[in-house]
DNA sequence: CATCAAAACTGATCTGCAGCAATACTTGCG
DNA sequence: CGCAAGTATTGCTGCAGATCAGTTTTGATG
């Protein structure tokens, strides 16, 4: 892999074959770097920012309002990952961005990946179809949270996020640091956090799990697949290629 | 709108400007019209059947099985949808659909579909584009679940099958046919059958509506949109265009 | 119109998780 | 160093909704 090739243009390329040219106008999209911290929203609920970001370091998460006052944590999203595409391309993103680390992301115009769409259509095909790819696995996060119990939703994040992170090198089948409070594991599990914490000592318990100091160690990698019925497969980029 | 504009062309056309040549290519895609009964899935989990359908009558659902050997219910299909997709776009298509009253559809060969996202990328964007606005609703209907009660998911279900269907001439403000038993109300809505029976039993009793006999009477409509938090705008499918 | 199966409905009981309250522990920060 | 803020941990109580075990209604069919 060149050092030219990004992580996100490696991503659409595993959809469609992209020619050299198309290659240097996906990276003449890539804005400066901006840094962002804990504390302030990136994107919030309702406004149209009119610009999406490929994430380069750091951690944050998008997450919907709730009416009761609470909120769903819909996705986290990690180093490679791009986000705030739906800003784009909907009037409002009915979803807001929130750093959970000392983010480091490069900025996308919303008119650039606009003028792309209509004057390199393959380029356009490619992005929505990587997103199309990535609200799939969304979807099947939401419908894990609403019929498997505390303890399988909980392993099963935990093993989702330890695979998405193994791919890009930044953990493995032992284990991962991770920066997630137990607040946050339980907006995104649906879960309060008073039972995320009683979760996670029985996975400590059962010795499949140990999640302290910001760092999870897979226990027993295998005994966790089994528990969360983990499709370690689902993550594959692949897909049906064209050309 | 002409005669000759499909409810799909329309919705596509919602997001890319088309041409003549392009919605002359859009209509080719329509193969002959098939028809399905109720009892066997058109699409099963796992299977890359390679072809897509665009729903002229009936209705259908999308549902994932679950570990425990229940489903959830993803979606429902009503005339003028566009199913399948994923099927094309991915190796596996991870859900299955079912007719839930005799249907008809003209299929979308999958080899033709690609051809058109090689040779006819604006189209392809155009196509994908929808495909991500319809995932954005799914996504919305699953955070639903997750953090609703009984009785103001129920609500929310039965109001966004209004409004889809008063978009297509189905419905009304009043009420609409539907053909859903309370078996697949509660796949839907990751109830158990009995307590959705007791969720419409209170929705009567409050005067809220009516689910009798595959009529649904929507009695007190604005209580029902203050009881879900239903926001009717949000089915609407105009966004940004470009060209 | 009698028969049968599917769908709708009901009551009783059980349970997973929320909500509240109170106590430790951990990490800056003046 | 000691205080404050966030984070983790544990016990207790209540309830929404699951599960079980039926009965009744509906509607399709010979």
């Amino acid at each position: 892999m060149s050092m030219t090739t990004s992580p996100f243009a490696r991503k659409l390329g595993s959809y469609v074959s992209l020619s050299e040219p198309e290659l240097a106008v996906l990276a003449s999209l890539h804005g400066r770097r901006k840094n962002y911290s804990t504390g302030r929203d990136i994107v919030h609920q309702g406004q149209a920012d009119q610009s999406a970001y490929v994430l380069a370091e750091g951690w944050v998460c998008s997450y919907r309002l709730l009416p009761g006052g609470g909120r769903q944590i819909v996705d986290f999203q990690i180093p490679g990952d791009f986000l705030g595409l739906r800003t784009i391309l909907y009037k409002s993103a009915g979803q807001s961005i929130e750093p959970l680390t000392k983010v480091q992301a490069s900025v996308v115009s919303g008119s650039d990946l606009m003028d792309v769409f209509a004057h390199n259509p393959r380029l356009g095909t490619a992005v929505l179809w990587a997103a199309s790819r990535d609200d799939a696995m969304v979807v099947e996060h939401l419908v894990g949270i609403g019929r498997r119990n505390a303890l399988e939703r909980t392993a099963h994040l935990l093993l989702e996020l330890g695979a998405r992170l193994t791919l890009v090198g930044l953990g493995s089948k032992a284990g991962y640091d991770c920066p997630l409070s137990q607040y946050l594991l339980a907006d995104a599990l649906g879960l309060s956090a008073v039972h995320v914490n009683r979760v996670l000592r029985e996975l400590r318990e059962d010795g499949l799990l140990t999640f302290r100091n910001g760092r999870v160690d897979l226990n027993d990698f295998n005994g966790l697949v089994t528990l969360a019925d983990f499709d370690a497969d689902y993550l594959d980029q692949r897909g049906p290629r064209y050309q």
